[in-house]
RNA sequence: GUGGGUGUAGCUCAACUGGUCAGAGUGCCGGGUUGUGGCCCCGGAGGCUGUGGGUUCAAGUCCCAUCACUCACCCCA
């Protein structure tokens, strides 16, 4: 009989890889606290509409990407493609507007997308995402991004380059969009095809089309940082002033533009050189209308979403996050000698003491084997001639002397381990 | 959705132009004098060479299809 495989795009994690998620996630529970962060649940499933209004009817997301389905023959759900509509939503669902002037929150967990599988892009995959409510200060968007950074260089992640820009807001983003279809229409005949269909559907993207022709046309495209208002060009000056006085490293991109149709003013990536072409393993922004789209007040926000794939790729080689071996490795020889040993193993595991045991009966020399396979610090050989009289030896794997000790005596047995 | 690459033991990979080619290393299990790990030595289990067709006297090796995995494009974390 055939087995049965996971789903395309859906993959299992096991150790030590999911050790070095949970680093990833008690480090960033750890950091996001510091900073006066909480932690939201919020489902995986959620009403199709949810996403359909906070993410942008025309973007590559809701178009094509999303695991929707009917449920009950009438209401139509989907699998979350990201999590920040559905923070706001449970924001709002709880009065939390009002209840508190600024909400700083934080989640962890799958996010779902039907797009082919590649190197660092998944089907399934995990996300930490941020959010803050309330305030629109350009110190949140600053200490926002000093946290970030502070939080990989907690993991030891190196060579990551974090590029920031404005995108503007609803008074002079149009206008700078205008300027942009203006010079492109204009030098259409040097653009691919994917960007003669961008100039249609979303012509700031194409300021980050890889071709190389295109690049020579964005080469002298008007910059969005030129057409900024006042109120947008100072938000970002003084976004710039906080990460210097912190001396973060960043890089003016004027040229990022964010995928996602909802960012206003502040946006900004982490990227690296490694890992391939999906090289983008953080991304956020400011999303000043979001809130309101989704029925709440008038109130903005800032968030961003990191990758867990893409960043637990980049984590310092050869370091292991996962637990020691066993302090002790029960040999026992013979039935009399596997039944005291069940007992004495499960009592120490409940004092809080790492221990296994064999208990398929095999010769002295295998257990001893994998004693040392599983870097047990501890030996205990139980065999007939000890249980007579009551007694095991116990031995010390790293000097490999070893001590008669008295088998139901626990607490000695304890201290020994303990040193 | 489009294009490229790859599919041989649990894992990493061999097998020249089709002809003892079904192997190695590692891992697993066991053994190397009585009940003692690491190094070393020996042995064992484990694969209808992804699947289905075709060409041929003969196919892991060539052709077609299919599935899976993978990389890249689109897009994004």
């Amino acid at each position: 009989m055939e087995i049965i495989t996971a789903v395309k795009g859906f993959k299992d994690i096991l150790a030590p890889e999911t050790d070095t998620w949970r680093h990833i996630e008690t480090t960033a529970l750890d950091v996001f606290r510091t900073f006066g962060f909480s932690e939201i649940r919020v489902p995986l499933v959620e009403k199709t509409e949810l996403f359909r209004r906070g993410i942008g009817e025309s973007t590559d997301i809701v178009e094509k990407e999303m695991y929707t389905f009917i449920d009950r023959g009438d209401e139509s759900l989907t699998l979350r493609p990201e999590a920040t509509a559905s923070v706001i939503r449970a924001y709002l669902e709880h009065g939390l507007p009002t209840a508190e002037s600024i909400t700083k929150l934080f989640t962890i967990g799958p996010m779902f997308r039907r797009e082919r599988p590649q190197k660092g892009r998944y089907r399934q995959f995990h996300q930490i995402d941020v959010e803050v409510l309330g305030p629109d200060a350009p110190q949140i968007d600053a200490e926002l991004i000093l946290m970030l950074m502070h939080f990989l260089g907690r993991l030891g992640c190196e060579q990551l380059s974090l590029q920031i820009n404005s995108l503007g807001c609803a008074q002079c983003r149009p206008v700078f969009r205008e300027a942009v279809v203006r010079y492109l229409s204009a030098g259409k005949d040097g653009l691919c095809p994917d960007c003669l269909r961008r100039l249609d559907t979303n012509p700031l993207r194409v300021f980050d089309c890889k071709v190389e022709q295109c690049g020579e046309v964005i080469a002298n495209a008007p910059l969005l940082l030129g057409f900024l208002c006042p109120p947008c060009a100072d938000h970002f000056t003084k976004l710039q002033a906080c990460l210097n006085l912190f001396s973060v490293p960043f890089r003016v991109n004027p040229k990022m533009v964010r995928g996602l149709d909802y960012y206003t003013r502040t946006a900004f990536e982490v990227t690296t050189q490694s890992s391939g072409a999906q090289n983008a393993i953080l991304g956020g922004g400011r999303y000043d209308h979001l809130v309101r789209d989704l029925g709440g007040p008038d109130v903005s926000g800032i968030g961003f979403a990191i990758g867990i794939e893409r960043l637990a790729a980049l984590m310092p080689e050869g370091k292991t996050y996962g637990a020691p071996g066993p302090r002790l490795f029960i040999a026992a020889l013979g039935d009399r000698a596997v039944e005291s040993g069940f007992t004495l193993c499960n009592r120490l595991r409940i004092q809080g003491i790492p221990v296994e045991i064999d208990y398929a009966g095999r010769s002295l020399k295998s257990q001893m084997k994998r004693a040392d396979k599983m870097q047990s610090s501890f030996a205990l050989i139980v065999g007939d001639r000890e249980i007579e009289e009551n007694s095991a030896l116990l031995r010390n794997m790293h000097t490999g002397t070893q001590d008669k000790v008295a088998l139901d005596d626990v607490d000695a047995i304890i201290t020994i381990l303990a040193r």
